[in-house]
DNA sequence: CCGGCTTATCGCATGATGACGATGAACAGG
DNA sequence: CCTGTTCATCGTCATCATGCGATAAGCCGG
């Protein structure tokens, strides 16, 4: 229930982004959704990665590939399936590729689970 | 390491449950747990059968299955990994088996995912 | 103790996943 | 243009996941 709100101050740049999802977090629709995203994190690898992008400890590909002991190929099949779940964006800059977390996907993600 | 607990008051029966969980929520060890957890969520018919459990809409395995467009042997593997996840537990009764959820597990869940 | 009910497990077929090295494609610098 | 760097993709192999029917195992009512 939210309140009154009068006059709604300007929110901070970080909640200003997107709008708020509103999506319905049960229902077979949901269930396939958390079981898509659940399935893309269910590797220790990926989310390994997940947490270096939250933590922007890395970013470039390459940097992504010298903290995990994988090959190069394998690091750039994770990320593609986390890309592929929406969890993560790949922007190409000049020669490199720079991933970054999607965070309306993240936000969507602890919704579902925290619908459980 | 326990402390030296003098005379520890009687806490309300909410609380008094199980313990807080002390575990880190990042680290390699969490990384994997995360994964383990995630992987078993990572199933359209596992979501359904947590949100049963949850709902408390089924608990009997018979229902479950009845709820489900899948073949007895088939629910029965999908509950044996969430159950080897430790998300549900299965209580004999009888010739049935009552499966429920294991707060603490989801507890955990939720804070690992929270923690991304 | 027998027969029926409920659930777990086995065995098997099929497809997906994870790992790697090798190769390809795109770009920046010379 | 080459050349090296960076990343994606391909081919391959081993392993795991998913589905099912059939069968085993445990319990309850007669």
């Amino acid at each position: 229930m939210a309140a009154p709100l009068k006059s709604i101050p300007p929110a901070p740049a970080d909640l200003r982004r997107d709008p708020p999802d509103v999506r319905p977090v049960e229902g077979t629709e949901a269930d396939e959704e958390l079981a898509t995203l659940a399935k893309a994190l269910g590797h220790p690898a990926r989310v390994r990665i997940m947490r270096l992008l939250v933590r922007r400890e890395a970013c470039i590909c390459g940097d992504i590939v010298d903290e995990l002991p994988l090959a190069q190929s394998t690091v750039s099949q994770h990320l593609k399936v986390l890309k592929e779940a929406g969890l993560i964006r790949g922007d190409i800059d000049g020669p490199r590729v720079c991933y970054c977390v999607e965070p309306r996907t993240l936000r969507r993600l602890k919704a579902l689970v925290g619908s459980l």
